[in-house]
DNA sequence: GTATACCGACCGACCACACGGTCGGTGCTT
DNA sequence: AAGCACCGACCGTGTGGTCGGTCGGTATAC
């Protein structure tokens, strides 16, 4: 009773592997940025990918492989953007890091709105970005606040400042501005806008 | 061919239609704060409710239409809190009215998950709550560039106050905050972090 | 006071579809 | 001959939503 299986088209040419393996997380990421992880469906990466779901799948064993994938990839990219090549910034000049990066994702809609989706979805501690969004969010503050307490010891940023919420809340100035940016992208600059918190921040605690 | 219909459960009990409302409501509200809108079933909602799918269904026409009364619930409770009822409060006073707000949803997780969730998830242009998350940040925004504005007429805030900016950051603050504290409550004080802010902007713009 | 008509609350069965994932293949390259 | 890239068919499950119906209560007609 079984039917034998068509042929396929005569112009498949198939691809290097690799090549099929980065488009699809490219096409991933795009799609996870705009309609979020639970609301891409497989399929949907898989068309625009020009694959099958069954090829997609041959790939990634599961939706969830893609989806580190993803952020692995995100994470090589950005990886060592804020380290940099000579050692962490310390004081002021991570503030100044941070905006080159802000600037720089202003360049990127995707990643921001991978991120912000993602950043929402996975507060679910199910959710299987969960842990490398606490990572991120840990490893971002203690950064920071490294950055700040070194500033300190320098002489650059007065001993009385609250360095904890400094950090606290210079993350979560860019991630508010991403979230505004993101719903009204050509209203506001996300860069002017963190640069004047950074100057106001400045111009509080210089010492 | 057809089967008769079972006879219902002796217990049950047709509620006064206004509390089922309000309670499934409540438990969407809850739910769509924890899983967010895409991640939550109608029948969830009515499992917790104690009705059946079909029965939620006939008080809420369809999911978009739960989600609808979820939001105008939480307008209706936060909707004059800020207004307060003296009138808009003007020049730093908005700062603490903001605090004090910052300090409620300290109290009421759910909200404060619900607004993150559909925040992000509602960038994109088709989901039914995009304008409704649209209208909410240009009121908040409106609002608070008004009582910074008049805070300058009466010479509280300095004259060369980047009012829009000021706006922009503090709503981004208070989001980004809530984030943090989503994903880990009690590490933080959001009440603490934003006053932290607050304290610094005023110091930098006092007049 | 009883029969009748109607209404709102609610339910079980069902539907079409989309989902993530499996399986057994085919065909090209080496 | 082996291995890789890939595909079509299929499956179980969950989804939002529809449909026809039951039930208790209430207003009205007689």
């Amino acid at each position: 009773m079984s039917v034998p299986p068509r042929y396929r088209a005569k112009s498949r040419v198939d691809v290097s592997g690799e090549e099929s393996r980065a488009k699809a997380v490219a096409v991933a990421t795009e799609l996870f940025a705009l309609t979020g992880f639970k609301g891409t469906s497989v399929a949907a990466v898989a068309a625009r990918t020009g694959l099958s779901q069954s090829g997609l799948l041959h790939h990634f064993p599961s939706k969830a492989a893609l989806l580190t994938a993803v952020l692995e990839e995100r994470d090589r990219q950005d990886g060592d953007f804020l380290a940099g090549s000579a050692g962490p910034p310390l004081g002021w000049a991570a503030f100044d890091a941070l905006a080159a990066l802000v600037a720089r994702n202003s360049t990127r809609p995707h990643l921001v709105g991978l991120f912000v989706r993602l950043a929402a979805e996975a507060t679910e501690p199910a959710h299987p970005a969960h842990a490398w969004v606490h990572e991120h969010y840990s490893g971002l503050r203690r950064w920071l606040t490294e950055a700040v307490h070194s500033g300190q010891e320098q002489g650059e940023i007065a001993e009385d400042a609250p360095v904890d919420s400094l950090a606290r809340m210079t993350i979560a100035v860019i991630d508010g501005l991403q979230q505004q940016w993101l719903l009204h992208p050509d209203a506001m600059s996300m860069t002017a806008e963190f640069e004047a918190f950074a100057a106001t921040v400045r111009a509080r605690w210089a010492r």
